[in-house]
DNA sequence: AGTTGTCAAGCTAGT
DNA sequence: ACTAGCTTGACAACT
């Protein structure tokens, strides 16, 4: 099992999630850019690396406007090299990576140029775990999408689309369970027609579920992936105390999360915490997992 | 140096 | 009709 956290180390001084104002782009500003994400990227590797915290999510701004119309530069060709060496090191170093397009990217939206769009954006998150040489058990994780007063059309509409990307990119891709429209029960409806492996999301499931206990919906959830795809994944939160329903706590609950372990107890999956002080909670974990 | 409004993109629920 | 929330964080223009 491995434990990872999403994207942000506020241990170190700097982001790989650097960007600027559309605005002010130039083809020098994002070639800067890119090299100063790279290098935070690095940085954050070794962080944890040295902390056995295996698990990580880079963040979807590591190549601002990546899939942008603005974009016509070929940043994947200029940063071939540097790419495929972080790659050497994640593969190296037996790390695992997941990246998650943000909301924008909606594949069964009633919207052709949404569709479009989130395409790009996939593509773009998809090229870049290929340029690090990744096998397919580096994820790219997405939510089914929006509902539109039918969701039955809406999850035909999902698999259609899906059914439409080319072997690559269907390779790479998991959905995960959402906290207000798609339950696991949804997504296994849609995983029966399209064979994507399910990421199963704890915090989500406690919002948006059908009565199944944890320790069934892991086993579900499980059953979604093929040995190609690697172990589960499962992106792991507690619910702040005192707000509504979905709101990540500001740090881990160390006891819910041993009741929680306890539940999935024999399902070998890679833990992502999804919590406010990223890798202060992922630490957390991990030291209570090797003790 | 610190504060604050704004940022490429969508959808839902709550007001 | 409008806003918060979603991984909200980071930029940039202002005090």
């Amino acid at each position: 099992m491995k434990i990872g956290y999403p994207c942000i180390n506020n241990s170190l001084d700097c982001t790989s999630n650097r960007t600027f104002r559309l605005i002010n782009y130039s083809q020098e500003r994002l070639i800067e850019t890119v090299y100063q994400n790279l290098e935070c990227l690095q940085k954050i590797l070794d962080f944890n690396v040295k902390n056995k915290l295996l698990f990580f999510r880079i963040g979807s701004q590591l190549v601002p406007f990546a899939s942008h119309e603005i974009n016509s530069f070929d940043w994947a060709d200029y940063f071939k090299k540097e790419f495929k060496e972080m790659g050497d090191y994640i593969r190296k170093n037996d790390v695992r990576i997941s990246m998650h397009p943000d909301q924008f990217v909606v594949l069964n939206s009633i919207r052709d140029d949404v569709v479009d769009k989130s395409i790009k954006e996939i593509e773009y998150h998809c090229q870049v775990l290929d340029l690090m040489e990744l096998d397919q058990t580096a994820k790219v994780q997405i939510h089914i999408g929006g509902v539109y007063g039918d969701k039955k059309e809406s999850m035909k509409r999902f698999a259609k689309n899906y059914s439409r990307l080319n072997s690559k990119i269907k390779k790479r891709l998991a959905i995960e369970n959402d906290h207000v429209s798609y339950s696991l029960k949804d997504c296994l409806s849609v995983h029966k027609e399209t064979g994507v492996p399910i990421i199963f999301d704890n915090l989500h499931h406690q919002c948006l579920n059908n009565g199944e206990p944890i320790s069934e919906a892991i086993k579900e959830a499980n059953n979604s992936w093929s040995e190609k795809d690697g172990n589960l994944m499962v992106d792991y939160s507690d619910q702040k105390k005192n707000q509504k329903k979905g709101v990540h706590a500001d740090t881990i609950n160390l006891d819910s999360f041993k009741t929680f372990l306890k539940e999935i107890e024999g399902i070998d999956c890679d833990i992502m915490l999804e919590i406010k002080d990223k890798e202060k909670s992922a630490l957390k974990a991990i030291s209570l997992i090797n003790q």
